[in-house]
DNA sequence: AAAAAAAGTGAAACCAGATTAACTTTTACC
DNA sequence: GGTAAAAGTTAATCTGGTTTCACTTTTTTT
């Protein structure tokens, strides 16, 4: 199956297109590859495009003012991923992108988004539909830092996600969830008893 | 200037429309008025409706496992307000959302928003707009949320939303820091020094 | 294969923010 | 307008999670 096929398809899960316009849609997207490490998104440079992943894993990042790094997302086969503030209102970004497997993505440029959301409607439907589902997968996430403990955090995340804990390095999990290593750590081999 | 005036001229905002069309788009909202304290979304029940708020202000919250409040959302004049996870998935909400003063609502029923977004490419694009917008939103949240300790997270609040520090109650307010209500009043009189 | 760098672990000291509790002020309501 | 309930304040004590540091393991580079 090739990139364009993929993400034809998963364009399937959202919306009904004639084979026209999926290769109308696929064909705005180019594949790119990316080494493990390599940045894809850096502060001060207004993110151009769009990823969509079609292989490998990656993780956006914000640095706070004391140097510390802060997990904001991770994305694995299927998802997207971008600076999505700094994307839509092409300004300048505020956070890393980087890959932390060697990934073959399918991005798409901010203009040919435009185009393809004005050009036909059910391609605005798509990107609406996938909007709202990240606005409500974000409510969860505050919901989640509001009421839960760390460990409790841990556990959701182990349970919602279990395959990122085996792919992403635990630096990166305890910055998503908020903590340091030092307490991940703990939090884990407390469980494992 | 009427309800259904108000939320034209909001809409006015996003995308550009015949006179027809704002009149299609604006019948599709009923005017409601709640009274302070009165709940429009109740953990249980499917959430129905998506709220803008003409007059008055509200908070939705989620009330976590030890009973204590957590303020997901606050809604001022021109906000929209709902359990946004739950309404767009047409499931039992999770949330509480009440009433914070007097206050007049204009509300549109989920399938009437479908009807809408699926009969005018525009409509689409309103909602598909404001979703992005939400996503930002809640994206610097999580951020200020990861990066930031509670002074500065409160120092962060009034400059964004320095009219809702005058409305909301200290005690909603600390809840949607993150913080207690007597950790936020220690805050507030170090700063009065 | 060795050396260096990055990631992960464990433990002691510490701190931001929670808890508990007693009190004051404001708001709601009969 | 008086009284009860809700909201806000202040202070002492406690705790979940951080910091610092020393060590081990894994990964990367040469």
């Amino acid at each position: 199956m090739t990139s364009q096929e993929k993400i034809g398809s998963y364009v399937d899960r959202f919306i009904r297109l004639t084979g026209e316009e999926k290769f109308e849609f696929t064909s705005r997207f180019k594949e790119t590859r990316v080494k493990k490490r390599q940045f894809i998104v850096q502060p001060g440079f207004v993110p151009k495009y769009r990823y969509f992943v079609i292989e490998g894993s990656l993780r956006a990042y914000v640095v706070g003012d004391e140097g510390k790094d802060h997990t904001i997302q991770f994305a694995i086969e299927d998802w997207w991923i971008s600076d999505y503030d700094s994307y839509i209102h092409q300004q300048p970004a505020s956070m890393f992108v980087v890959a932390l497997e060697d990934c073959v993505l399918m991005q798409i440029s901010f203009e040919d988004e435009q185009i393809l959301k004005a050009s036909n409607h059910k391609f605005e439907t798509f990107f609406r539909q996938k909007s709202e589902l990240a606005t409500a997968f974000l409510q969860r996430r505050i919901v989640t830092n509001l009421t839960r403990s760390a460990s409790e955090r841990y556990a959701i995340f182990v349970e919602t996600f279990p395959e990122l804990v085996q792919r992403v390095p635990q630096y990166a999990l305890a910055s998503y969830l908020g903590i340091t290593t030092q307490f991940l750590s703990k939090i884990r081999n407390q469980k494992s008893r």
